[in-house]
DNA sequence: ATGTCGTGGACGCCACGA
């Protein structure tokens, strides 16, 4: 089974590289973040045309999450049980099972500056989903957390570790609540990395891409079942080039049959 | 470290979030 994660900014406006990635990668899941688009309005029909059949939440302009399958989707469940608002909750994490795997397609909150009040809200959403992750562990089926954690777990996953001090997504705070879920028994998996940079997210401006100023904070966390299974794990760097191009790059997993 | 994006409201630009 190939799995992967995707943060689109906007799937209205991604869904050309969309369709044109699920052909060329051909993954089974596809776990998307930030799809900016209410459910009333989700291409279903348009990705169903493209083999695969979809499930969403979302209300709009902002945030918004989905989970692409063509190998089922079953058991959907929306939202964070028990998880913080800002003040309202929001669209950010979705769940079904698919093939067998329990995904989650998750879009942490940015956290924007340590002493914003969005940090705080950022720390409860990951407390949150990190009981989540423990319910699910105890079902024994098979758990990925896939998506945009807006953390990078270690100095190495920024370009620069010296730029990033008094910056959220490295602070000690965010990188022991991401250890906090990883303490669970799952493993962030280290995607090869391409072009000697291990990153999948660049800024837009000042050409952050084409200097290789990114950083790594879209995850793929498995369990122990499922990290037993990997046989390759790598950045889709080619999808952050050419003609407007998300912000993220997609993450892939391809994992064995079980038991093979 | 920001020179860019994407969205939507009231526009032919601005505010906001990332």
């Amino acid at each position: 089974m190939r799995l992967a994660t995707w943060n689109v900014n906007s799937l209205p406006a991604r869904m050309p590289r969309v369709l044109d990635w699920l052909g060329s990668a051909e993954p089974d899941v596809l776990c998307l973040q930030e799809t900016k688009v209410a459910d009333s309005a989700f291409p279903h029909a348009e990705l169903e045309g493209a083999g695969y059949a979809s499930v969403a939440d979302g209300d709009g302009r902002w945030n918004g999450v989905a989970i692409l399958s063509r190998v089922g989707i079953e058991d959907v469940s929306r939202g964070l049980p028990d998880g913080p608002g800002f003040p309202e909750p929001e669209r950010r994490a979705i769940a079904a099972t698919c093939g067998g795997v329990r995904v989650w397609s998750l879009y942490i909150p940015n956290g924007r500056a340590l002493d914003d009040p969005h940090l705080q809200y950022k720390l409860q959403w990951l407390a949150a989903l990190r009981e989540s992750a423990r319910a699910e562990l105890a079902t024994g089926v098979p758990l990925a957390l896939c998506g945009d954690f807006n953390i990078a777990p270690a100095d190495r996953d920024v370009w620069d570790p010296a730029q990033f001090v008094g910056s959220t997504h490295v602070s000690a705070p965010e990188r022991s609540a991401l250890r906090e879920i990883l303490a669970l028994g799952l493993t962030d998996l280290q995607p090869r990395a391409l072009k000697g940079e291990p990153f999948t997210y660049w800024d837009y401006r000042g050409g952050n891409f084409h200097k290789g100023l990114g950083m790594r904070i879209d995850l793929l966390l498995l369990d122990p079942s499922l990290e037993r299974r990997v046989t390759d794990v790598y950045i889709d760097r080619d999808a952050r080039k050419g003609s407007k191009p998300s912000d993220h790059a997609p993450v892939v997993v391809d994992l064995a049959e079980p038991g093979a």
